[in-house]
DNA sequence: CTATGGCTTCAGTGTTGACCGAAACCAAGG
DNA sequence: CCTTGGTTTCGGTCAACACTGAAGCCATAG
């Protein structure tokens, strides 16, 4: 016996919210997240939210205004319409990946003080010339990769 | 009057600290990592780790343990010598480097798995094909990419 | 075999942060 | 102006985790 399409949904916005959980946001946030890109119709209101993920509104309250601030999502009010809003900007999703890279290669700003700090003593240098290398290389190959990126048409 | 130079690695020390401690290593580890970069000679042991660093044995030994496990450290023991010497495997660095970029390819899984849930109903899967694009195109260019790093010779 | 120095383990402490649920707040409608 | 439905704020709880320091453990040296 086969389980249903929205259960199966469920169990992948689970997955979903777990990975990024690891990477330091929060569980209900990564549902909410999850949710939104694939919920039928694609707004929901932040009560909705709390019932679908079984989650406090105060919960729910805080993550929205966390993820509305990240930019990865967008909270519409309307005239004559109490609730507000919510749906994903997935378009906005690429900033959160630059976010990631940006802070990869910002290292480098680590590394290339602690170069000048030791100029003067190339043979106490040697291990962090190393380090200061890798992220030299990735400093100048990310960014131009990144702006060759196609963004979505429309 | 300026300050020395040892002072002055002792505060790049402690950023580089700050900065892996927002990516999720314990304070203490950042700054073992940071003074092993740095230090003259290269190798200590976990006493003189304690006593430079202000950390409790405990700690020391708990992140030793961490880094030489993550591989960014080594440890080397001699016969006639009690004590263990720890190192900076600098070399080891671009393998962290390489998990990281690792575990952005890797929501690809998630996308396309989410992307197979929707087949059928294109319409609803818009938002997700979005992202799922994002990560494919990331995934196609991000391995190669660090397939053609120069590795230092030697 | 015993003593010594150093490393690791472990229980305990303090802090941080996610989460909940109730209370306060804020429209919009009667 | 009061009510209603919804959202945000806030205090409190709980779990996770970094860190400490003392006790235990090992290996070496005498």
């Amino acid at each position: 016996m086969s389980v249903g399409r929205e259960t199966r949904l469920s169990a992948w916005i689970e997955r979903l919210a777990a990975h990024f959980a690891e990477e330091g946001i929060p569980l209900i946030g990564g549902r909410i997240l999850g949710y939104l890109l694939v919920c039928e119709p694609v707004e929901r209101t932040a009560a909705e939210l709390a019932q679908e993920l079984e989650a406090s509104s105060g919960s729910i309250s805080t993550n929205l205004k966390f993820l509305v601030n990240a930019g990865l999502v967008t909270k519409r009010t309307r005239r004559g319409r109490q609730a507000a809003e919510y749906r994903v900007d997935e378009k906005r999703w690429a900033d959160m990946v630059q976010r990631r890279l940006d802070a990869l290669v910002s290292v480098r700003d680590l590394t290339e003080s602690g170069m000048r700090l030791l100029s003067g003593d190339p043979q106490r240098a040697h291990r962090l010339r190393t380090v200061d290398q890798l992220y030299t290389w990735l400093a100048d190959e990310l960014p131009p990769l990144w702006e060759r990126r196609p963004t979505p048409p429309k």
